[in-house]
DNA sequence: CGGTCGATTGACACCTTTCAATACGGGTGG
DNA sequence: CCACCCGTATTGAAAGGTGTCAATCGACCG
């Protein structure tokens, strides 16, 4: 059964800022019910208008876009209280696909409703901005990432920010966390070849600093981590949830 | 002195949304004034949470982050009609910093009125949004490319979307147009060295497709830069202008 | 006229990609 | 139950795009 959002366990993770009472209460008048997808299943498609707004509640996937040569880019990792579809809301089509990784379960919206944030609700307006803003900014440092740094240290700081924000949501016990992503999807993320990033990861794995095998993410030096990465470990930035 | 909104003529240029009356009576009352500044005055400073919220009216400028080994990101070029301070008048930081490249004049509005938007006018709220959304779009274009293009194509597309952006703004003029920055910024946007930006930027000019020297940009086939580029040349999506 | 900044070039080093081959685990049909 | 297939992870070697180093040149400026 649906989960009311007066009791969804999400909200009150860390990473998120809290709702007011009555913010949850009209959020839940939009919420239309939540779908259940198997990994792999297309969630959005790029280019497309699609009725669809999502937040996600549990599992991961991916944003990502093609080029014509078959190329790909992964713009991002979707996590739990990522919320999906926004671009197509404002801007009358998404600029990416995202697609489920792993079985995830999302909240469903009705985005016929999507005006009345703004019309009847000015505070979750304003979240929704907070929350193109959040990604704005992510982008920018994986834009530093791709652009500036080395194999080496892009992977690190990828690895870094996927531990941090897992911390954040409370997916990481004794030090790791499920990372149900393949090789494949982090070097497209960084722009790398899968071979250079699979030796890369070997380093990383060396030196003790972190290691990723069989789908789950050990962090064992988080400062070191951050060091290699040429970044500082400061925790990310709050962000309101939909 | 200070142009009304009402005869603001950026607004009609067609990049931009057209606005109802209401909503440019509207702005008018956030508009504190203008200010124009030399090259290489910094507006906005990342980290910093600075009450200034700008329209740029004329004039071109830069969005970056340094990185600690002071390495730096180009994260966009700031043309007419961009809106500067949006990420820290909803995050509380700016994410990056911003300088100006050439002299620019810029409409000033009073931020502590910000939440007004919200509050008094959902539409404009909206266009907020939009606005970020639009931002998001472009940074995940400028992605793929640094991830997924090599040096000449990335080249090719940055100076193709400058050009493109340029022609939206009646900026250009027997195919050509202003371009005040060094080859040392589109290096640092696009993640490429100096030297092989350089030299990348003499294979375009031989090859007759476009050619950039003196500031001043030109290009003599824009499908044919598409194509180089990997990219189609549709026009860029139409957003809102503050 | 010396000094600084940005644009150019040539040579060379090296990080990353590409090409190939092997290994391993899971799913499937004989 | 085992052979076979497929997707993913690993490795080694070689090719190549891009970065680094250095020097030159022209334009502007105090």
């Amino acid at each position: 059964m649906a989960v009311k959002c007066a009791n969804c366990p999400l909200r009150r993770r860390e990473l998120f800022v809290e709702l007011a009472r009555d913010e949850v209460e009209f959020m839940q008048r939009f919420k239309v019910g939540e779908l259940v997808v198997d990994p792999g299943t297309p969630l959005l498609m790029e280019g497309s208008n699609s009725p669809q707004l999502y937040t996600a509640l549990s599992g991961m996937g991916l944003r990502y876009k093609l080029l014509k040569d078959g190329k790909r880019q992964v713009i991002n990792f979707v996590m739990p209280g990522d919320f999906l579809g926004l671009q197509a809301s404002v801007m009358g089509e998404m600029g990416h696909s995202v697609e489920a990784t792993s079985r995830m379960t999302l909240c469903v919206f009705d985005r016929s409703e999507f005006w009345s944030f703004f019309k009847a609700h000015p505070s979750r307006a304003f979240d929704l901005t907070w929350l193109a803003a959040v990604e704005e900014h992510f982008l920018g440092e994986t834009l530093v990432t791709v652009g500036q740094r080395t194999a080496l240290a892009s992977i690190s700081w990828a690895l870094l920010k996927l531990f941090q924000r897992g911390k954040q949501l409370d997916l990481v016990r004794d030090a790791s966390m499920a990372l149900p992503y393949r090789q494949q999807d982090l070097a497209d993320a960084l722009g790398l070849s899968l071979v250079h990033t699979n030796k890369s990861l070997a380093k990383l794995r060396q030196s003790q600093l972190a290691s990723w095998s069989e789908k789950r993410l050990h962090v064992m030096d988080e400062n070191a981590l951050a060091k290699l990465a040429q970044t500082d470990a400061k925790p990310l930035p709050r962000r309101p949830i939909m």
